[in-house]
DNA sequence: CTGCATTTGTACGTATGTATA
DNA sequence: ATATACATACGTACAAATGCA
């Protein structure tokens, strides 16, 4: 295993901590995997690798050609 | 979706065909990530995430530095 | 235990496909 | 058809574990 944590699990805990913080509320539109890419400096796949961990995790819920937006955190 | 489906998805439905056969038995080491990657014209890494797909479906059992041995099958 | 080869497993980028407007 | 954005596939590079001498 990588001494260091990976880029896009960095990244993922990034913007998680961003929807924590309420920087993200739920119903809002996440920046685009370009977006992310250029702000993280890496490419728009490992950007996506960020956000699918959150999609795994059911933080946010992506559409096609519209965008991700954050989902409404589970309580119970 | 690609209208083709993916390498790594058919080498695993190769594997998993020999498997079924019995051509590979249960204990029996799979061929390397190198091997199967030369056998196949794809790179280690395509090779592997095949062997990872049955690794999911707890088909295999990988060891690092040892090598993926085939599982057995749960019958219930 | 150390050095080398072999092998599993992960990470990132490029290229490509698919969906929406 | 073009632009934007999500999503997947494959290869190269790298990290870690094991076995042998």
């Amino acid at each position: 295993m990588p001494s260091a944590p990976a880029e896009y699990r960095r990244i993922a805990d990034e913007i998680t901590a961003k929807i924590k913080n309420g920087e993200l509320p739920p119903g809002t539109k996440l920046p685009s995997t370009s977006e992310l890419a250029d702000q993280y400096g890496v490419s728009t796949a490992t950007a996506y690798r960020a956000v699918s961990l959150l999609h795994d995790r059911d933080m946010v819920m992506g559409q096609p050609g519209r965008g991700v937006y954050v989902a409404e955190p589970e309580n119970g």
